[in-house]
Formats: C-alpha cells, sequence, structure tokens
DNA sequence: ACTGCCGGGTT
DNA sequence: AACCCGGCAGT
C-alpha cells in the first residue's frame, strides 16, 4: 500500500466532491466530439441532470446520452490494470495514461488534470466503499467497472490489437459495453452497491462506472467485466461450477468421476502476474492454492 | 523448474 | 467457513 498516495487521493477526491455538492462543476465546458449525432450536453448539464434523478432514486440515463466523451474512461481502466499491475509506484502513473488516452482515442486535447480528478473521485469512493467492509473483517479490494462507448471502444481497439500475446497485464481490460438490462441487474441485485454505483455514474457519467465486489469463488461469467484486483465474498453464482477453458461446465461430479485431471488452463494466473512477492494481490483462490477465480480459463 | 490446483488438514 | 499446504500433474 501507499498511504500518503492515498491521503493525497481522498483529499483531492473531497474537494472535488465538496465542489460538486456547492456549486455546479463545469469539467467539461465545451460540447463533446463523439461523431455521434447531436448530443451535445455539457458535463455540467449531465452532472446537474444526475443529481436531480438521484433524489428520487430512480436511474434513467438516457441509451442517447452515453454517447458521452470516452476522454475519462480509459485511466479508469488503465489505473485499475495496469496502475495496479506495477502497483507499488504510487498514485503518479497518471501521466503515462494520459498519454496513452490521448494517443488511443485521438484525443488532441491532453486534459490531465481533469482526468486525473476523475480517477482520484472514483479511487476515493471505492475507499469508502472499502471502509465499510472493512468491519466485517473481509478482505477486500474492488474494482472499477466501466461502460464504454463503443464506438469509442472499437476506435482504441483497433490500435491496440488486444488479442496479441505481448500484450501484457490482466487480460479482461476492455468490456463489451454492458446492455441497460445487466447495468441495472448490478443496482438491484446488489442492492447495497446501489448507492455507490450512482454515485460513481454522477460523477463521471461517461464511463457509468461500476463498483462491484467480486466474489473469490465467482461462477462462470457471462459478461465482461474489468478487471479486477476485486473480490469480497458474497453468495457467490456457482460454488458449485466452474467453466473450463472450453467454456463447458464443470460440476465437482464431473471431476471426480472422470478420475483425470482438468487440462491446465492457459490463461496466466495471479501467481503469473502478480508474481510471488505481491501474493496479497492474487484472489483468494490462488492464495489457497485453489483453482484461480479471477483469471478463469 | 515452474505452475495450477486437488485433496485434505488446521484453525 | 476460512485458511493453509503437501503433493501431483501439466507445461
Amino acid at each position: 500500500g501507499n498511504p500518503s498516495g492515498h491521503a493525497d487521493k481522498e483529499v483531492m477526491a473531497a474537494t472535488v466532491l465538496t465542489s460538486l455538492s456547492t456549486s455546479p462543476l463545469v469539467l467539461y465546458p465545451s460540447s463533446v466530439p463523439t461523431g455521434n449525432t447531436t448530443t451535445s450536453k455539457t458535463w455540467k448539464e449531465v452532472l446537474s441532470t444526475s443529481y436531480s434523478s438521484s433524489t428520487s432514486g430512480n436511474w434513467s440515463w438516457d441509451a442517447s446520452d452515453q454517447s458521452v466523451p470516452s476522454t475519462p474512461s480509459p485511466p479508469l481502466s488503465k489505473d485499475a490494470n495496469t496502475g495496479f499491475l506495477h502497483s507499488a509506484q504510487g498514485d503518479d502513473a497518471s501521466e503515462d495514461v494520459s498519454e496513452s488516452t490521448h494517443f488511443m482515442f485521438e484525443d488532441p486535447i491532453p486534459r490531465k488534470r481533469k482526468v486525473k480528478m476523475i480517477k482520484n473521485l472514483n479511487s476515493f469512493l471505492c475507499r469508502r466503499n472499502s471502509d465499510s467492509d472493512y468491519s466485517d473483517g473481509e478482505e477486500d479490494f474492488y474494482y472499477s467497472e466501466i461502460e464504454v462507448n463503443m464506438d469509442s471502444l472499437t476506435e482504441g481497439l483497433s490500435s491496440l490489437t488486444p488479442t496479441s500475446p505481448t500484450t501484457a497485464g490482466p487480460p479482461p481490460i476492455f468490456p463489451p459495453p454492458l446492455s441497460d438490462v445487466s447495468r441495472s441487474e448490478y443496482v438491484g441485485v446488489n442492492g447495497s452497491q446501489s448507492h455507490t454505483s450512482s454515485l460513481l455514474s454522477q460523477s463521471a457519467p461517461s464511463t457509468l462506472c461500476h463498483i462491484r465486489t467480486d466474489h473469490a469463488y465467482q461462477g462462470p461469467v457471462t459478461h465482461v467485466r474489468t478487471v479486477c484486483i476485486g473480490e469480497k465474498r458474497q453468495p457467490a453464482i456457482g460454488t458449485h461450477a466452474a467453466v473450463n477453458k472450453n467454456h463447458s461446465l464443470v460440476t465437482p461430479a464431473t471431476k471426480s468421476a472422470a478420475g483425470t485431471r482438468k487440462p491446465r488452463g492457459e490463461a496466466k494466473k495471479c501467481r503469473k502476474v502478480y508474481g510471488m512477492e505481491k501474493r496479497d494481490m492474487w484472489c483468494t483462490a490462488c492464495r489457497w492454492k485453489k483453482a484461480c477465480q479471477r483469471f478463469t480459463d
């Protein structure tokens, strides 16, 4: 960990939150060039809209409103993945982040500060979430689940070629956009998280960042999520079943009856990704020498 | 040698 | 249930 870095982030985030609550903070004063229809809402508008709607506790982002700037979202994913991977280097990897963002999404303006604010704000909220979890004695960290406009996503992907085996880091960096159904499912199913999700959506409307805890023994993953680094014990979908690398269901019965070990997965597991020295970053299963639940096959 | 993780033990 | 690890099998 990096206590001083956390403090800085929290101070920064607190400042942002204060600004948000007292006066409408114009993060992106100009209309957003998404290349998509005529969505020209400023962030100010988006934010104020978000707040008013949040009072009713009902969230309804118009689908057309999701064609919002893609700029802040990549740092989120980068921060949640690469930044974490290279972990101990603290919180100042954001310079590289914004540059690569700029490169990836062809944004002519390097908005370092703005990007940083958004990022820190999210990490702050994440931390708040964890505080309550710590009271449970749980060992939790967390990850941001983000949702990216498909257009900007593919744009970024085209230059990234994530299929390249040389790409370092945990695999699922770029999640496909979640449908409205799956999004509301998060809020609905995970009731205790709904507030956090709303807050994040307010602070980062372009990314619809979802905070979600992740069980170490999660079952089949039907939708891709950003990585990771998150885990929390919760009644998981599939404690009894897992998906092997052929995406076929493997039940305990299947395993034992076969008598043969299931073929080794191809994905890099926590051990290999983080290394022995960062064992505390492994998923719980890996730490217990069980089948990895973070990088499933 | 390294890695993934089953099976079983301990707390 | 959470946690740990010996030991086996795949690479």
